[in-house]
DNA sequence: CGAATGGTTGAGTGTCTTCAAACAGGGTGG
DNA sequence: CCACCCTGTTTGAAGACACTCAACCATTCG
């Protein structure tokens, strides 16, 4: 499909060792797509005919239990892949990709998986660092979830966002998208109370700066520091 | 080196579309090892020299926290590749590996994966399932910790380890190797205590019989019932 | 401007952890 | 062969953390 801006693919990490003759031939196989915000790529249980590459924008991939509780597995952000779920032999999608922010996705059936992957072994290489990775960060979730109490686990979870998609302003560093405190308790396994009493006990103690959806971390430092277990 | 049992590694689904002579390829770089009960086959922290395939036997993948916490990461069955810390550029093992029972693994410099996997693509589409299976149990779990509380996260573990790991007895089915209240503990991210209140109150109901380090399922369908959250 | 969505905060409660003590079994050395 | 020790297990009691229930407030959007 035409007019899908190849330098911004060519600068993410997955395609660096991928020549730009595969580069073009990926990229010819690919649509792309406008995902207004609120709008789901994929849905859970549907059969999983697609796989995606975010461009730009913020994802939330959420699954629902069989009572109907909520959890945010990851949050997708640009350049990464997400909805491969035929890679591992699955016929449907374990989980709902919502748009957190307007997004734009590149889109491949997923047939195109594995003949990209015999025809590139350095792109092979990168997809499984991209799923390795993937792991350890599921990993270390389980980690703090085991080993962790509430407030230091949202504490992570914070510090990870700002990682990952931190927007440096006059005072702090601001989530750059919108994020309701029921996200942050579906990403680290607690209530929106819980979230919202700690988010206003830091408030108070100057660390964050909070606001309907929003978040701007004052002192990084000092949750940090809150992170790694240090008693006030 | 000689002495490899082929037939065994040829029956591995991982290598299921790997040729006769790659097979060989690979065997013929690899070593094996035994590995006594309790032994570690290498330690988290440790310069990731190699990668490995249980041939035989059980291992624990542990982790130690900042603060001494211990949780156990996953177990390792027979047939299932671990150590492969380098595939994500990872230069150090984020875990210990313990065999929980005496055990014997095949060994590779981790030099040879990259090798491995450019040579023979069959093999690389089949390491990521691989890993992506493992994904997608890392955030079967992280879900279990997230919404359900102690007594139904015990019951799928257990579930799962019979079902990886189970021996089929005339009462019932028998996890197979020595696993103590303390490992299912650090599985679910609970403490012993309670894995030992919860299981004496299965034994109560008939549910299961224990033993030290020893757990024999005898109503593998109720507990499957508590796991899906039926109150009693 | 009103409805809807998201957020705050209080009170009460329950599950699980922590602390504590005692017990069981299996292996080892005398 | 038996006593002892070490490790793993059981069980009780107290307390804490976070959840549930509930009511109210704030902000955004149609």
């Amino acid at each position: 499909m035409a007019g899908i801006d190849r330098t911004l693919v060519r600068s993410l990490t997955l395609f660096n060792k991928t020549s730009d003759a595969d580069l073009d031939a990926l990229l010819s196989s690919a649509a792309s797509r406008r995902v207004p915000r609120g709008e789901a790529v994929f849905e859970q249980g549907a059969p999983a005919t697609h796989f995606y590459l975010l461009l730009h924008g913020r994802l939330k991939v959420m699954q629902v239990t069989a009572d109907g509780q909520q959890i945010i597995v990851r949050v997708v952000h640009p350049g990464d892949l997400f909805g491969f779920a035929r890679a591992l032999q699955r016929i449907d999608y374990p989980g709902t990709a919502i748009a957190a922010a307007e997004s734009i996705v590149l889109v491949w059936p997923t047939d195109m998986w594995a003949v990209f992957l015999e025809q590139n072994p350095a792109l092979a290489i990168g997809a499984m660092q991209t799923i390795g990775q993937r792991l350890e960060e599921a990993h270390t979730r389980i980690r703090e979830m085991s080993t962790e109490e509430v407030e230091r686990r949202v504490a992570h979870a914070v510090l990870r966002l700002i990682k990952q998609a931190g927007k440096t302003e006059k005072n702090g560093i601001r989530i750059d998208f919108q994020i309701s405190r029921q996200d942050i308790a579906e990403m680290t396994g607690t209530t929106l109370h819980t979230v919202s009493r700690i988010l206003s006990a830091w408030e108070g103690k100057g660390l964050v700066e909070g606001g309907r959806q929003k978040l701007l971390v004052l002192d990084p430092e000092g949750l940090s520091r809150l992170a790694e277990g240090y008693r006030d």
